[in-house]
DNA sequence: AGAGTCAAAGAGGTTT
DNA sequence: AAACCTCTTTGACTCT
């Protein structure tokens, strides 16, 4: 009985639609592929937010294209149901992540408190934590096996070969997977 | 084209 | 039984 089903906006996921709002609003997404240009969005929106989560200049931009219900697919030719993403605002995401920090778990009400305050739905807020907790705990698992990648390198060859070969192979798996060794972020003092 | 990212779904478990 | 959890998988999308 989460409050999803209570306030669900109705907005299309079609490609084509978000594109034509993203274009009316002036917000270019497409236009913005450069990292840096991001970065510099980021900013831009993080200043923003020192008072208010969505001030109602914002709002326009920020809601009308990426407000999200629980989610929408849409239909493809042959009549297969097609899954669609939600792409989270800089904003959005900003306000999740200080969130987080303070608190790895969210009560009911504070999960709708913060859906209503950025215009998502619980779900996809608890959805949200949830990854961002799991997340979270693969980085710190991931830090911990290279602590024993180096304690392995130390073994002696008599004294654990198979063990340490184990740890190595374990973390070449996680080569592919970059923001596990990202662990000097804002993120990394606050795993339990 | 292939690899990486991330929101969301699904499986299966725990708690109330 | 419902709500929530962890963990895995899926699928749309982006980047190189």
């Amino acid at each position: 009985m989460d409050g999803s089903n209570l306030v669900k906006p109705v907005t299309s996921f079609l490609i084509d639609d978000i594109l034509s709002v993203r274009e009316g609003t002036g917000f270019n997404v497409k236009g913005c592929t450069q990292r840096r240009e991001k970065c510099l969005q980021w900013r831009e929106d993080n200043e923003k937010t020192t008072v208010q989560i969505c001030p109602p200049e914002t709002q326009l931009r920020v809601h009308s294209v990426f407000t999200s219900s629980s989610y929408e697919s849409s239909v493809t030719s042959l009549g297969k149901q097609k899954r669609s993403r939600a792409a989270f605002t800089h904003l959005q995401v900003l306000e999740l992540e200080k969130k987080f920090n303070h608190q790895k778990y969210l009560s009911a009400p504070e999960r709708a408190h913060l859906a209503n305050s950025l215009r998502l739905t619980e779900t996809q807020v608890k959805i949200w934590f949830q990854n961002r907790r799991y997340k979270t705990k693969r980085k710190q698992q991931a830090s911990e096996t290279c602590k024993e990648v180096n304690k392995a390198e130390g073994l002696s060859q008599s004294e654990d070969l198979v063990r340490s070969s184990l740890i190595t192979s374990l973390c070449k798996a996680y080569q592919y997977r970059p923001y596990l060794w990202d662990y000097g972020g804002p993120w990394g003092p606050v795993l339990w």
